[in-house]
Formats: C-alpha cells, sequence, structure tokens
DNA sequence: CAAATTAGTCAGAGACTCTGACCAATGTCA
DNA sequence: TGACATTGGTCAGAGTCTCTGACTAATTTG
C-alpha cells in the first residue's frame, strides 16, 4: 500500500460499524438468542417503545412492507414482538416490543456501551467527542427520518 | 424525542454509510449498470488492480467461498471480472476486474467524490477532517485487514 | 513421501426480498 | 353524501442470496 488512509468514507464508515454489528451478534448468540437474523434484527430495532406500524418498520428498514410482514411473522412466532390494534385506525396494527426482545435488546445495549468505551479508549474522549458530533450533524443530511 | 442525539454510535456510523451506498447505487443505475447487485458489489469492491484470489475475496467481503463464488460467476457473465490462473498456484484462480468493471468503477468513484464534497460543504473543513481522522484511527482496532 | 492445509467446486436447503394482485379502512372533495 | 384516491396490510409466486456438507486437486510440512 501507499500512503495514509486511502479509503473513501463509504468504507471507512462502515469497517467499525460492522465491527460493532459483529460484536453484537455475537454476544447475542451466546447469550441464547441465536434465533434472531441479521434481516430481522434491522427491523427490530426500528420498533419503538410505544409499537411501531409495519408501513413505518418498512420504510425506515428500507424494504417492502411485505417483506417486513414477513419478518414480523418469524419474530413473532419466536417470541420477539407482538401484535395490537392500533386504537387511531383500524386498518392498522401496532408491532411492540415482547419480553424476548426487551431481554436482548439489554444484552445489545451492553455490548453496544462496552464498545463505545474500547472505541474511545483507542481514540481519546477529545476524539470520539468529535466523532460523534461530527456523525450527529451529517445525519441532517443523510438521515431522511432525522 | 427528547434531548439532542440519542443515537448509538452503529446507527450513527450506519445513517450516512447507507445514504451514500444508495446514492452510487441510483447513479449506477441510470448510467445502465443496473445488473449489479448489492451482494455483487460487495465482493467487486474488494477486487485488487492485479487480481484477487476467491477465497479472500470471500473473507473480506465475509461470506463463504462459496457465496462469493457464486456472486464471481455471475459477475463474469454479466461482463464485470474475470478468472485467470494464478501463476504462483494451480489451484487458484485470479479474480480480475473487466472493462465494465473499471467503467462502472470511475462513476461510482465520482459520486463518492461528489457526496464527499457534499458532506464537507455541511461540516466545514475542520469538522470533516477530524471524522475521516477518527475513522482512520478507529480502523486499527475495527479493520481485520488493516 | 504421508498427512495436513489450502483453493475451489458441486449439490441441496433455507433465508431474504421483490413484483403483482388484492381487500379493507380512511381521507378528499365536489 | 358518495365516488375516488390513498393508505395499511396480506396472499401468492418467483428470483436472489447465503449457508452447510461433501469432495477434488494442488501445495506445504514434518
Amino acid at each position: 500500500m501507499a500512503a495514509e488512509s486511502e479509503l473513501n468514507t463509504g468504507v471507512l464508515l462502515f469497517l467499525p460499524y460492522r465491527a460493532l454489528e459483529n460484536r453484537i451478534f455475537a454476544t447475542l448468540a451466546e447469550a441464547g438468542y441465536d434465533d434472531v437474523t441479521p434481516a430481522q434484527a434491522r427491523v427490530l430495532q426500528r420498533v419503538g417503545p410505544d409499537g411501531t406500524r409495519l408501513t413505518e418498520l418498512a420504510e425506515q428498514a428500507q424494504v417492502t412492507k411485505q417483506t417486513a410482514g414477513f419478518l414480523v411473522d418469524q419474530m413473532e412466532k419466536a417470541g420477539y414482538v407482538r401484535r395490537t390494534p392500533d386504537p387511531t385506525d383500524k386498518r392498522a396494527r401496532l408491532v411492540c416490543l415482547a419480553e424476548r426482545a426487551w431481554a436482548a435488546k439489554e444484552i445489545a445495549d451492553g455490548v453496544v456501551a462496552e464498545v463505545e468505551q474500547e472505541w474511545e479508549a483507542h481514540l481519546g474522549k477529545r476524539r470520539m467527542k468529535q466523532l460523534r458530533e461530527a456523525l450527529t450533524a451529517l445525519r441532517e443530511i443523510t438521515d431522511p427520518w432525522a
């Protein structure tokens, strides 16, 4: 290789992202949550505390509502979510986190905190803060739901 | 929502990454390269200038060699890559970029440059530099091939 | 040289995602 | 109010992606 960092910013973003994701899945699997697939997790992550509609989940996870429905079906069978009728719209149902999801989420949050600490230890408090600050600002122009 | 940024660093990394990826695929598709799939692209990205072995592609893209082989087969048919015998090892073959891939890569590189400029315009030169600097440092502990 | 390793393929199955066609409830507006 | 468009969601079918397991051939190691 030649000079310092030849990588484009996309790859630079992706590398740590994937490292974190891998850690989360590995820890979750060890703890017995080996039945969540990455595809399911991408949807599960977006379920809000008061439940979220399928269509909204689909949009945010960037899949079709059919796909989202398919994944929610599986997660429902596996005990991660529940569907409850939406009181404000008889067509809709709210996807809500069930017990198993809350428990898994607790573990996942723990891993995230752990990894963030490792990163801060490596970068130093100042650069870690700058990183989060820049990424948060970037969100304004890259996150459609910001 | 409550305070400022409640999002964990993983999500923060993923959001801009996906925004960039979406832009690349959209532009590529407009330019007639609508036959590369995301899965293929993840492998294609890793092909070095002098060709790369299937096994190495598989490792870096984090898929099995069977999967990598399957994707390379398709890209070979579509004219994106070529397989040439590895002069140093009769078992192996080198996957090399073909004409169509070079052309697509040029477009993709253009989009990346464009998006990076937009980001810099939004963040300012200083914060963009800090961002890349922090990400590059992070690579030391998150990139197995660093 | 025999044994272990490494590069890659073949076969089959499961997981993921999409398009198209639908139904039911809601919203819009003349 | 009542037709029409929109929105939330499902069903059916097909194509894509990925994995596990088993196997061949070339290379490396002791």
